[in-house]
This record gives C-alpha cells, structure tokens and sequence, in this order.
DNA sequence: GACAAGGATTACG
DNA sequence: CGTAATCCTTGTC
C-alpha cells in the first residue's frame, strides 16, 4: 500500500543522491522506510501501516551516511569514497519537515486535523519538541505520528517504544507507538560513528509568547489575543510577562525593557510588528509566524 | 513614568 | 554567526 506524497526537498535529496546510484540503492536496502519508487512510502513498517497514518508521515530517509566508517558490504569502498559527497540527511530534515508541515497545512483532508501555529520561512529544527509548532486539534495521533517520527529520524539509537500520555487537561487520549522493524542490514551500520545531535532546546522570545498566549488562562491575562486570526496581541502586564520570560531563560535581571528590545530586533525578519495603528504593548506576529 | 525606537556592545551556544 | 541581554539616548504620550 502506498501513496503519492509531493516533497521538493525530498525531491531535491532524491536527485542529488540519484547520481549516487550505488548507495541510492543501499539507502533502499538498508531502509524500509523509503521505496523504490522515491515519492512512494512503503507500508511495511507497522507503524505505517495504520491507515490514519497513511499519508501524514514523509518518507522515512536513512540517516546520514558521513562519517561511516565501516559498511559491511561490497558498497565499502564505493561509499567511503563518496560520502563526503552526499548530503547530510539530518541537515535536511528541517526542509523535509517544513515541506511536510505546509503540505499538511495546505491540503483540505489536513486542516482540519492540524492547527499550524509556526511556520517560519528558517525554520529552527534546533526547537523542538514540536508541541510548540503544533497543537493536535482532533486527532492526537497524528501529532504524535509526527513526533515519533521526528524521534525516529533524529536518534536510531533510541528505543522506539514510546507511549506518549497526554494533558490532563484536555481530551486527548494517550497513544501507544510501536517500535519500527530494524532491519539487519540497517542495524549493520555503524550510528555510533555518525552524528546525532540532540540540540538543547533554546527557546525564541516569540515562540515563548506564543506559548503564554496558548495558554493565557494560566498566567493571569499578562498577555492575550486581540486578534488570534491576524496574530494580533497585546501585554497586558509587561513586567508580569518579562519575569516569565527572565524565568525560562534563567535571567532574573529580565525586565519589559529589554524583552521589548528583543521584540524590536523581530522587526527586520518580519517575525514581529507594530500594528499599523500602533498601539501600547500591541504587537503583531508576521504572516508566516502566524 | 511607561513605553517606543533603535544604536552599540557584550554574552553565549 | 545568530539571538539575546544589557545599556543607552532620544522621543512620545
């Protein structure tokens, strides 16, 4: 089972890498996550299988092939020869999310089981997790889908068998994600030598009002909508708002005077702005921060 | 006095 | 190097 899913860094990977005939093939060997033809998935992985899950996750890309070492198969010579050549396929895994997620925003079957709060053109795969970017509406799973795929293909090393427990505060069912197959040939491969990374998580001053204006209710008001549509909002307790923010950075000098300094640096990116009649402690998020 | 705008410098990952 | 933190000046309400 299979379906057609249009990525263009995906597309991108799978052209640079199709002059790499030879380990091109071996990403498809060792990887059941992606099928021979490139804009297919395969539904061998049980994961996969689940129909709610059919057309919501990208194809799953082997990771990087840089910095392996030792390939136990007559590939050796030819992949340590061109490695350096190819891409590195977690550098790419931001592009494949932001493909994904505005593929998932822009088709009707998504919009309604998805509510993208951040989309932003540079894209930070250094933030996750993605509870930030993402709020599950109706369906939890497929927040979680994504997640474990994320999870996935950011550490091969990780145990897959994850159960994810919602909020207590919402509806939201608890979901159990079964490990992926790991396939010989896969595991054949030396992880340890490549580099997996797992960014701290370094949180923006806009991801963080975001995240106060998500959940207003809990911060008495300092900060809430005007317009949730237009991304309009205003701080109603300004020092209220930058001793939260001094919190979570561990700043405890923070003040509304320098937050408000950093809120002006967004300018220029078009991340933040003052709306057109510019009001008090009224700030706007870009069209692509929305 | 609180806020807005933005220059300059420094800190930090 | 990018993002903030910090400090500062000038201006508005």
């Amino acid at each position: 089972m299979s379906c057609q899913i249009n990525f263009p860094a995906i597309d991108q990977y799978l052209q640079l890498s199709q002059s790499h005939t030879d380990i091109y093939s071996e990403c498809l060997r060792t990887s059941p996550y992606i099928s021979s033809s490139p804009m297919n998935i395969k539904n061998e992985d049980p994961f996969l299988a689940n129909e709610s899950y059919e057309k919501m996750l990208p194809p799953m890309i082997p990771i990087s092939y840089q910095n392996v070492d030792s390939v136990p198969d007559s590939n050796s010579n030819y992949l340590a020869e061109h490695s350096p050549e190819l891409l590195d396929l977690d550098d790419m895994k931001p592009d494949i999310l932001h493909d994904f997620i505005h593929s998932s925003n822009s088709t009707d079957h998504y919009n309604t089981e998805f509510q993208i709060l951040d989309c932003p053109t540079n894209f930070d795969y250094n933030y996750f997790p993605l509870q930030n970017t993402i709020i599950p509406t109706q369906k939890p799973e497929t927040f979680y889908a994504i997640k474990d795929y994320l999870k996935r293909t950011s550490s091969s090393t990780e145990q897959y068998s994850t159960k994810f427990n919602s909020d207590s505060n919402d509806s939201l069912s608890s979901v159990s994600i079964s490990p992926p197959p790991i396939t010989e040939n896969k595991t054949s491969f030396n992880h340890a030598e490549t580099k997996i990374t797992r960014h701290k998580q370094n949180i923006h001053l806009w991801q963080f009002l975001k995240e106060l204006l998500r959940e207003a209710d809990k911060h008495n008001n300092c900060i809430r909508w005007l317009s949730n549509k237009d991304g309009i909002f205003k701080i109603e307790d300004s020092a209220h708002v930058a001793r939260l923010w001094g919190q979570r950075k561990n700043r405890p000098a923070m003040n509304y005077d320098k937050l408000s300094r950093s809120l002006r640096q967004y300018y220029k990116k078009g991340i933040i702005k003052k709306t057109i009649a510019s009001k008090r402690l009224v700030y706007q998020f870009g069209a692509c921060y929305l």
